[in-house]
DNA sequence: TTGACTAGACCGACCAGTCGGTTTATTTTC
DNA sequence: GAAAATAAACCGACTGGTCGGTCTAGTCAA
C-alpha cells in the first residue's frame, strides 16, 4: 500500500537520515515524494508529527535487521549473546553508514520538540528492553563483583553504538562505528573470562 | 582583554552549547554579545569561521578541566589511570550537562561545513593523543590476548562519553553520561584484574 | 452531495550575509 | 607636537532567499 502518507514517511526517512531533520525541508520531502503541500498537511498536522512517524518507521526497520542473524540458531545462550554482538558489529556499516536517526533526532530535537523527544524516549527504552534478555547470559556468566545486569549491558551497547557514530562523523570515517562495537566486544569477552 | 571578537566567541559558545549551531542565529549572538552585525562580519568572514573558533575555545577549556584533578598526584601509573577515569566520571555532569560541543558539531555539520569538519577531526585526534598516554598503563597491565592499546582505550573512552551524551538527550536524563563512563570503568577494571 | 483527499499559490517570520558609512587608533609629515 | 593621512574596528539598515504553515479551489469516490 503506497498511500501518499506512507510514501511521505519513507521518503522523509531517506532524506532525514542523510541530511538530518532540520536540514530537510517540507518542500524537499513533498517534491521527492511527488505529492503536494496540501496533501502533506492533510496527513500530518505539523512537520514534527511527520518526524515522530519517521522515527517509528526507522525503529521498526532496525528491529527487523536486529532480529535476522545466524546468531539466533546458536543453542548455548552465552555463545548466542556473543554472536549477537558480533553480528551487530558486522552489520554496522550497512545499518549506520549515514548515522542513526534516533541518535540524530535526540541530539537535534530533544530540547525543542517535545513530541519527538517523548517518542525517542519510548523507542530507546523499547530497544533496550528487547536487547537486555539477549545479553543477559553475559551478565550471568560474569563472576566478578560489581557485575553489570543484562539491562545495563544493553544500555551501554546502545551508548557505544551512538558514540561510535559520533566519532565516525567527527573523523569522516564510518569504520569507527565497527571499531567502537569491537571494543564493546572486548569488554564482554573480558567479563566472561 | 574583552575585545568584541573574543566576546562574540564566548557568547556564541554559551548559546551554541545549549541550542546547537544551526539553531543559534548570528543576530542572536551579536545581540547577546552587545555588538553589531558589521562588527561580526569584520571579525569573521562567515558564521562557519566563528563556529571553528568556538570549537577551538571549547576544546581548550575542556583540556584545562581534564588536566586539573587530584588523580595527577598519584604515583603508581595504573592507579593514576584508573583515578583519571573516575575523575572524568565525577566531573561529567558539570562538563557535559548541556552536551558536548564537538560531538554536537560533528553530528550536525560534518557533512555540510568542511572547515568545521576539518577542525573537529584535528581536535578529536589531539584529545585522543593526550589521553592515550594517561590510559596506557591500563593497556600494559592487561594480560589477556587481544589487549587494546592506550590509543584504542582513549578513542573508546571518547566514544563512550559521546554515546552517553546521546543517551542522556534521548532520555532527558543527564545522569546517563556518568552511567556510560561508569560502565567504561567496569571495562578497564575487568582488563586489569 | 458530501467528505476525504489533492493541488499549489501565498504568507509572515526568520536567516546569513552585504554595503555604505562612522568612529577610533595609529602612523606620517611638516 | 599638531595636523593630515591611513588603517582598523565598528555600526545597523537592507537584501535575497528559505522555511513551516495556511488558504482557497478544486478532484473523485461512495
Amino acid at each position: 500500500m503506497a498511500t501518499a502518507k506512507s510514501k511521505m514517511i519513507s521518503t522523509a526517512r531517506g532524506l532525514m537520515l542523510i541530511r538530518g531533520y532540520n536540514s530537510t525541508s517540507v518542500d524537499e520531502i513533498i517534491s521527492a515524494a511527488g505529492v503536494s503541500k496540501g496533501s502533506f498537511y492533510h496527513s500530518f498536522k505539523s512537520k514534527e508529527e511527520l518526524g515522530a512517524a519517521v522515527a517509528e518507521e526507522y525503529f521498526e526497520e532496525g528491529l527487523a535487521v536486529m532480529g535476522t542473524g545466524s546468531y539466533q540458531e546458536i543453542q548455548d545462550p552465552l555463545e548466542r549473546a556473543l554472536a549477537f554482538v558480533e553480528h551487530i558489529e558486522k552489520a554496522s556499516p550497512a545499518l549506520w553508514n549515514h548515522g542513526c536517526m534516533l541518535g540524530s533526532f535526540a541530539m537535534d530535537l530533544s530540547g525543542t520538540h517535545p513530541a519527538i523527544a517523548a517518542c525517542l524516549n519510548r523507542l530507546m527504552d523499547n530497544l533496550e528492553a528487547r536487547m537486555a534478555p539477549l545479553l543477559e547470559p553475559i551478565a550471568l556468566a560474569c563472576r566478578c563483583d560489581d557485575a553489570p545486569s543484562g539491562r545495563e549491558l544493553a544500555n551501554h551497547m546502545m551508548a557505544v553504538i551512538e558514540g561510535g557514530i559520533v566519532m565516525a562523523k567527527a573523523h569522516g570515517d564510518p569504520s569507527r562505528i565497527a571499531t567502537a562495537i569491537h571494543e564493546f566486544r572486548r569488554y564482554v569477552k573480558a567479563l566472561v573470562t
